[in-house]
DNA sequence: TCCCGAAGTTCGATTTAAATG
DNA sequence: GCATTTAAATCGAACTTCGGG
């Protein structure tokens, strides 16, 4: 094989002694391939397997105006978060013969918008914004909108109703945590809830405060702090780190704490351990998501998982529906998916009883 | 705004009153560009944006035989080693107006094929393979060396000269991981080796060695495990874990570990403080990799960083030249690139003296 | 010769409308 | 009218060629 000489249709119909309208109606297997007789098939395959030939997609496209791809934006792709989600929505394209183009925000909106104008120029056929640290304002829908491309956010919902969503039920996630702890004999329990700005912080705190409420805990507010605001993934580590240090020292005694997330989790242990403080048997901790390294941690974490993997193909299937519709034009309205989490059990918890 | 009713350049011509042509070679600034006079092209650029004029890219791609696309094939997306490869990828593709199709292989032959398909079939401009747990042998260069289309591996070197590669010098790193623990005063030393199918376990196995022989360290026998082969990257964790638990009940006392890779150290830790082994009060550990756990975990990890942005940075800047020689028309043959690895000192190690 | 602009061709596949026996 | 096949138009941009001033 000398040089990269494309293959064209005209050369199979060349090869094969028919036109290049009935290789093509044969090899796509169109409507009309109903009336062309077997021979003639036969031969037309033959003739496209001898030259190796690939039909070019490019051509397809501008035909057809479709591209079989699906734009992805990443708010950080270096949170753990992102891995298993990543995972579900590859698995899933895959199965629906797309192909995902990545495009990592950096959560920064400068970036989010080129990139955005880019997948659009491309003409994704659906998009699926995974806002898993997202403060950057979207206001995706106005580009949106017009564009009728289907779009789905994972983690994030919007009060807009042409994108669809799908979330964890932080609430119910929250109060499973607390309900763990309390299960275990735990009353006096310290709490890192999530920055303000992340609607999660406010809906877990809400799951936290409900089984407050029906099990009669009281919550100290002398052992409730917050995360601060912050657009690295990283930082909730750190933040856990300092956050506990200063509850340790504050010498108000805590048998349990819950974080907000696994990697603030992280940081509590290590803050915990470091003033002596061993975990699980001085203090239990509890963490969110159950990201990979969770179950590698020592002691591995008990926490609250999210299906993440789940996640990402339902948000796929969300908007291979929504391909669908608008290919056959149908009207279809955003879908709102809620997932419910689930307890996992590990080392960082410890009974008191 | 009604419905996505196409603006072509033919729109644009219209309203402009210009032709076709003359908007094309404004709008691309051709070389043609500089004998139009100023307000042409004013009138056209204005007439453009008027009519929110987007080029469509699969009528240029037609034309120019251009995807603007690489493709980048991961063997196993949820190796936590990937996601900051990945980023650097992104990252240098995004400043070259280039845009990532992500696929994962899941470290199967039959997925990697099908997908090589794809991205051929879709024209991606170059191809990166991310090679971090791949057993999978890999005859790429069968199907690329015809292609041409440039293509370059990250953490593995093939022997042929037609894909690049940008790996990391595994020997300086092992080398360096056994000085560190040597200056601290260790001299029983266990060693946990990768799976005999890994070029690194044998190249990082040099480095101890050549390290050992220098300064006259034992290396003993017993205290030598391999890890089992396997497909599942979390899988080096368990066997980590179980190897180590098995070096304890041994009996034969080593005051430091040397661990193939970060996610076996972890294993490693787990297994060590079971034991009622404090780490690193009883025993140092070192891994390698620097995975993002690393620096979070308790204690905080020891370990040989390999420079993974870079990496993936450096195999893009590897391929788009690539890209530019084929545009060139220029041979140019494959570049093997070995980084330099760093050792960053945290807690998991201890000074004996 | 220089400058400006347009008509027409090309890229490769799909599809409509139509022709053949 | 039916089964079988195809010429020609189409998708949108870019480039080649040419003509007029």
């Amino acid at each position: 094989m000398v040089k990269n000489k494309m293959v064209t249709i005209r050369d199979v119909a060349k090869e094969s002694g028919f036109s290049s309208t009935t290789v093509s109606i044969v090899l796509n297997s169109a409507p009309l391939a109903r009336y062309i007789p077997a021979p003639t098939k036969k031969r037309i395959e033959r003739a496209a397997k001898k030259l190796g030939y690939r039909p070019n997609l490019f051509a397809r496209s501008l035909r057809s105006q479709r591209s079989h791809t699906v734009g992805v934006m990443v708010a950080d792709m270096t949170d753990p978060y992102c891995t298993l989600v990543l995972r579900g929505i590859e698995n899933t394209l895959f199965q629906s013969s797309f192909l995902p183009i990545l495009t990592d925000v950096h959560n920064e909106r400068a970036r989010f918008e080129r990139y955005l104008e880019m997948l659009l120029d491309r003409r994704v056929e659906a998009l699926i914004v995974l806002a898993n640290w997202l403060f950057v304002d979207i206001d995706v829908l106005a580009d949106l909108a017009k564009s009728s491309v289907p779009t789905v956010m994972i983690m994030r919902e919007l009060q807009t109703d042409s994108v669809s969503s799908v979330i964890v039920d932080n609430e119910l996630g929250a109060h499973a945590a607390l309900e763990h702890l309390h299960s275990l004999g735990h009353r006096k329990i310290a709490f890192i809830r999530g920055p303000k700005t992340l609607a999660d912080s406010a809906q877990r705190w809400r799951g936290i405060r409900s089984f407050a409420k029906e099990s009669g805990i009281d919550l100290d507010s002398r052992l409730i702090v917050d995360l601060p605001e912050s657009r690295d993934p990283i930082s909730s580590f750190e933040a856990g780190y300092k956050l506990t240090e200063e509850l340790v020292k504050q010498k108000r005694p805590f048998t349990a704490l819950v974080a907000f997330d696994d990697q603030t989790a992280f940081g509590a242990i290590r803050a915990l351990t470091k003033s002596g403080l061993r975990v699980p048997e001085h203090c239990s901790v509890v963490g969110f998501d159950d990201v990979a390294a969770s179950a590698l941690y020592t002691p591995s974490l008990t926490t609250i998982r999210q299906p993440m993997e789940v996640m990402g193909a339902t948000a796929v299937g969300i908007v291979v529906d929504g391909i669908n519709a608008v290919l056959e034009k149908r009207e279809v309205s955003a879908i709102h998916r809620k997932m419910a989490p689930e307890l996992v059990v590990r080392e960082s918890t410890r009974s008191l009883l």
